[in-house]
DNA sequence: GCGACGGCCGGGAAAATTTCACGACGGTGC
DNA sequence: GCACCGTCGTGAAATTTTCCCGGCCGTCGC
């Protein structure tokens, strides 16, 4: 444990799963975990006082997400490096991670190897991304499918959130304080734009784009 | 390891995972790890040539998943002890779990005693259920949301799995040959009995209940 | 200033879907 | 036999979706 010695903040909703974080990581020297978080303010609350080299952050986790604890840690210390390490296996969320300002995303089922040597990589500067997401990311690339924070206009996006989280037309076009008639015509043009048929596509893509999780479903 | 040790086995896809079950139970006097498995064909395959005391296993896993595999494991020995050891804090999974034979149900959120304990009692015979989620099963109860596969007959329940997997009611009507009409019908009469306005509603009706797993959604 | 453009809001009408009422058929239980 | 339920389908009404339209407003380039 020398004072050279990397130091490291876990961050996982998962307790046993924190357990195996520890153990893989401290069969590697240099490396020193020095915090545990089990949500994102935590994770925000323990940054700042400890100020770990490294962050090492799970995705869905109760209150505030990973995405956005790791959206806060970046605007308190631009300098912070957070490497993402998730189960889900999701271009989309590779996407938002690394733009809410993660320098690595590695998803759970990679080989320990591949979390250590993205630990490495992390700490060296560089960007750190696992095979399968490369993969991922190349694949909806080829497939051009439509990313919807891209194609659709600030509102048209706001009302497919509330499409996805509320229910009915008429609901949603209270909240806006628009006709529902509006609303009508924006989600057809959402799922135009889209280019989906019908709203369980709607749900399925949201989803696989990480606009929506299963816990967010769940819950509404 | 004494000859009287219980055996385990561990199913889970993540390997960093199954370190952290491994660290916490090794800790256990008289628990021993004989073998891991990270998908549901891989635990049947060791479940018959090791014949452990225990099997822990995940619910989501690549190819066939935790509840299947827990099926085919209890068809193949009437005793085996499976306890569920999953992210999903949901009673919906936790009834398919049990009803396929898994004689414990513990979420990941819960602290390392939680599952310790429940070790123990599903070796004694006992059933365990996380704190959690029997708070979710009691909750679900009092809600009295009508469960999906209980009012659905089996046609209409087939239609609506199709309805969340493919998508226009053109191609259901073919793979089950009947007429459009009649496939709108269910359709409609699936929303009806189920007490949901919109087929998003019925997506997250899906979800909460554990008919439909993200990664069903996601992959399509 | 001014025209072009794009986002936003909604009306109107045609097209498609959803819903409801109804009948037929086979199987099951009494 | 008879009542009941699940399945399948028709037809017509009710509703929603979709498409086409115009207006409003802010921005950009000239």
């Amino acid at each position: 444990m020398s004072a050279a010695d990397a130091t490291i903040l876990l961050v996982d909703d998962h307790s046993v799963v924190r357990e195996g974080y520890r153990s893989v990581l401290q069969k590697q020297p240099g490396l020193r975990v020095i915090a545990e978080a089990a949500d994102g303010a935590e994770a925000y609350r323990l940054y700042k006082s400890e100020a770990p080299d490294l962050v090492i952050m799970d995705l869905s986790m109760p209150g505030i997400g990973g995405i956005e604890a790791v959206r806060r840690i970046r605007q308190w210390d631009k300098g912070a490096r957070i490497l993402v390490f998730t189960m889900h296996e999701n271009a989309g969320f590779a996407v938002q991670a690394i733009r809410a300002g993660a320098r690595g995303y590695v998803t759970k089922t990679s080989p320990p190897e591949t979390l250590v040597r993205a630990v490495m990589d992390v700490l060296a500067g560089k960007i750190a991304i696992s095979p399968d997401i490369d993969h991922e990311l190349a694949l909806s690339r080829l497939a051009g499918e439509s990313s919807a924070a891209d194609v659709l206009t600030p509102r048209e996006f706001e009302v497919m959130r509330l499409l996805l989280a509320e229910n009915t037309t008429e609901e949603i076009a209270e909240t806006l304080h628009v006709s529902p008639k509006t609303v009508a015509n924006l989600h057809s043009l959402i799922k135009d734009k889209l280019g989906v048929g019908s709203d369980i596509e709607l749900v399925r893509l949201a989803l696989r784009q990480g606009i929506l999780t299963e816990v967010d479903l769940g819950e509404g």
